[in-house]
DNA sequence: TAACATATGTTAGACATGCTAACATTGACA
DNA sequence: TGTCAATGTTAGCATGTCTAACATATGTTA
């Protein structure tokens, strides 16, 4: 990795991919520098250039390593017992994943989904947005007996999204912890799946 | 207002309220500057700080006033015939004016909840959050038959509002919008509140 | 192994931005 | 009318993004 004290770095990129995520978590995504990252890293600030296009190709490599690792977060728990395709503890924990990463990394969370630019336009983003999505969209599927992801599939999906990407928000919002909501996180979230999915 | 030609402005602090927020919703707030307000406003970029304490307290205004405005949108069909105090009706109007409020500003939205910083440690942001938050509680009270707002209502609140806050962002998300996922939005904004008011 | 090409780093600098200090202008009021 | 507080301006510092020109390492080929 680091050769220390030679000309090259060794892997500078990945290691301002490492320096990167570490301050978007430790500032926001908002206030973060290039500068900034270049301390952490030891090297100039004119080095990042050689590997990202701009600023913005750090924040969006960054992002798109973090809504995968957020996609994992997602499917890890669907191996357990109990868990089978469809059933509504697969589709919980699939909730609790999304809501789970965004709660260990909620800088990251918020330069996915909480800032305007750069994203819509950008197709690796769609690609693992939709391939994230689809994670849920395939559970209810199977719940649903359906052999492909049709409309029913999607009406009873974009709610269980909007449910956890809001809860996600507001779980990991300063101005909103601070109103005390003490919410019972499983029991929430096992009772709210249980309704949406319910006739 | 605006004295043409004059050394001072007449009401900078306004005009530099409306410029920022201008700027929130074309260029996202990310991306906002000082120097942008001060060249729509017309002065120079020294003028902002005889009004604000600096760039954050910029966006802060604009802030605290958008989430009345948003409070304002969801008030505002309540009065319509079919509303009564605790109806579903009532409770998914709320909900409308919540989402349509993110949908009309979306800058302005993810200005109040997209960001991280800024607004935990400010008692206005939590007062006007908690105050918002309110709206629903009262109604919500009102439908169970409580005088006060209770664990109850607060347990069954709470979920609505997560919906409603994920639907905003995900309906003003680029990177989604962009998988077509077409929603009859007052359908499943009707459908998804009645499930999350039963029993 | 020597010579070259490519990848990857550095320094210097152009330009934008946030913010402060010192000064200028205006309006309010004694 | 003279003074003061409010509110604007210009000048300038510190920092940040990004580019251009140069330096060094690495790998390939004769």
């Amino acid at each position: 990795m680091k050769k220390s004290g030679s000309y090259h770095h060794g892997d500078l990129r990945s290691g301002l991919v490492d320096a990167v995520r570490h301050l978007v978590e430790e500032n926001g995504p908002d206030r973060f520098s290039v500068a900034d990252a270049c301390r952490i890293a030891g090297v100039s600030t004119a080095a990042p250039y050689r590997h990202f296009a701009d600023r913005d190709a750090m924040l969006m490599a960054v992002a798109v390593e973090g809504i995968r690792r957020q996609r994992a977060t997602m499917e890890g728990g669907l191996s357990g017992p109990g868990h089978g395709p469809g059933s509504d503890a697969a589709i919980v924990s699939i909730g609790m994943g999304y809501v789970s990463f965004a709660c260990a990394e909620p800088g990251v969370f918020r330069l996915i989904f909480g800032l305007t630019r750069t994203h819509g336009d950008d197709p690796d983003m769609v690609a693992e947005g939709m391939q994230t999505y689809s994670v849920l969209l395939t559970q209810v599927a199977h719940r649903l007996g359906k052999a492909e992801i049709d409309a029913d599939v999607r009406r009873l999906s974009f709610p269980l999204w909007a449910f956890v990407h809001g809860l996600s928000f507001l779980l990991t919002d300063e101005k909103v912890t601070a109103l005390k909501l003490d919410v019972d996180l499983p029991d929430m979230m096992a009772e709210t799946v249980r309704k949406l999915l319910a006739g």
